[in-house]
RNA sequence: GGUGAGGUGGCCGAGUGGUCGAAGGCGCACGCCUGGAAAGUGUGUAUACGGCAACGUAUCGAGGGUUCAAAUCCCUCCCUCACCGCCA
């Protein structure tokens, strides 16, 4: 959410920022709306102040033994005729606020200013590319065509189960994904300081706000059935986070850099909207595996921690020698929330393109507002804002798709990363 | 699922209808004391919104209700703890 002070402040400006990013904001709508919540705070806030005063009287003269009556009696007879009215503006005032932060919520973060401007993800900027991709001798085959042959992933039998964009995977494949998982988990508490940590799978709307998947992202979403309004995650960024929601940190509670968290979770996704994209494989799932990167941070260290944190999920992608991109968003194809992002795009020789397999975001204050995740400055005494930020380090299943494509021999196996032999036991190759 | 006890400020904890945004303590900040520190001691110390300010309003798990007036009484819900039942 945005500060509506800033807001506020400069509407106009507000609204160019968001324009940068595609998304149109009514300044006039707003302006008329925040002059009537003012209105209505005024007046309301009048009468409660009316009302107060009233009663305290009342009571003072109940203590000096006056009847109850007779001080009602004698303190005014107005007081009745207020209290009809006090319901209906304090009614109104509650909704005219509910309506500017129903607004609010929906508004998208401002970018960085040093986010390249653009409309959509062909203006991307591409930073920098790692690694050379392999040329190859025989006929390139998909990542499909090879787990199929080796008998390791079985679509049908995963649309059989559940449905389309569902897959089934065996043997050896099954292992390496848990060896994935576990080889991220291991180098970024190991390497790069972060504390593992385990979550919910479903979470409540509330947690989905702080992180900014609602209100406008439902379709996006499973929900479960029931009352009580329970989502499976998206990914583990909205479980994660939402361990700061509504809590004050003292800062040595911060550390040095911050809080960084790890965590692996599967992730569900409906996809709505994605119709015929990526039905072929693993690329694009219901549900898939992902070690994602967390950090709360103090204002002053988010810009750095972000180039960190990509970092982090680069190493990742270099330790398994996998060629890649690293590319910043411009401003039309940011997230919500976000206020700047890094694509890091794996060379996938099955589509022949490089593919993200990571998105490392800045959220500045903007998911901290949402859910009130504080920390104490020691310069001002005052609680401030903390700053978020998250990444993917790796999204699992496009990982083995990767790591699949990029190491098929001409035989139809595959060779694996030499840094993973210790979590496959020694196995080395992929050959069914 | 059943029964019981609870949810109050950064933390602990008083407060069962009136001048309570809330005693006291801890923590923290600034002073005094000290050669320096500890101990002791004094003062201050919630958040949001509005206002240049004085100040006003709201907030005692959430939502409704009673009342001139609610942290306090009533109803519903959520959560925590204890015991019982069931269970991976």
């Amino acid at each position: 959410m945005l500060d509506i002070k800033a807001v506020r402040r400069d509407p106009e400006g507000v609204a160019a920022a968001l324009a940068t990013r595609g998304f149109t904001f009514d300044v006039a709508h707003f302006k008329a709306l925040d002059a009537r919540r003012k209105q209505a705070d005024v007046d309301s806030q009048n009468l409660l102040a009316e009302r107060k005063s009233a009663s305290k009287q009342i009571g003072q003269l109940v203590n000096q033994g006056v009847s109850v009556d007779d001080a009602k009696a004698r303190v005014h007879a107005t007081l009745e005729s207020i209290a009809a009215q006090i319901d209906v503006l304090t009614e109104q005032a509650r909704q005219v606020q509910g309506e500017l932060q129903d607004l609010l919520l929906a508004v998208p973060n401002l970018p960085a200013p040093d986010v390249p401007s653009g409309a959509g993800e062909n203006e991307n900027a591409e930073v920098l590319r790692w690694g050379q991709p392999a040329r190859f001798d025989f006929a390139v085959r998909d990542h499909v065509a090879l787990g199929e042959s080796l008998g390791l992933l079985d679509a049908d039998t995963g649309s059989k189960i559940a449905g389309s964009r569902f897959t089934v995977m065996y043997g050896e494949l099954a292992r390496l994904q848990r060896a994935l998982i576990q080889f991220m988990l291991d180098l970024h508490t190991r390497e790069h300081g972060y504390r593992e940590i385990y979550v919910p799978y479903i979470v409540n709307r509330e947690s989905l706000r702080g992180t900014g998947q609602l209100p406008k992202f439902e379709e996006d979403l499973f929900r479960l059935h029931g009352e009580q309004g329970y989502y499976l995650i998206p990914t583990a960024e909205v479980p994660v986070t939402n361990v700061a929601r509504e809590r004050l940190f003292e800062a040595d509670e911060l550390g040095a850099q911050g809080i960084r968290y790890v965590c692996h979770t599967p992730c569900f996704r409906s996809e709505a909207g994605s119709y015929g994209r990526d039905t072929r494989g693993m690329i694009r799932q219901h549900q898939f595996e992902k070690v994602e990167l967390v950090q709360l941070v103090r204002p002053a260290q988010s810009e750095a921690a972000l180039e960190q944190l990509t970092g982090h999920a680069e190493k990742v992608l270099q330790l398994l020698d996998l060629p890649y991109r690293k590319v910043v968003l411009c401003t039309g194809d940011l997230g919500f929330g976000a206020r700047k992002t890094y694509d890091l795009e794996v060379w996938l020789p099955g589509q022949d393109s490089y593919r993200e397999i990571s998105s490392c975001s800045s959220f500045g204050d903007y998911q901290a507002r949402r859910m009130q995740a504080r920390w104490r400055n020691p310069d001002t005494g005052k609680p401030e804002l903390l700053h978020t930020l998250n990444g993917s380090g790796l999204a699992v299943g496009r990982t083995l798709v990767a790591i699949l494509e990029n190491g098929q021999r001409a035989d139809g196996t595959v060779a694996l990363p030499p840094v993973l032999s210790a979590y496959l036991g020694g196995v080395s190759t992929l050959d069914g």
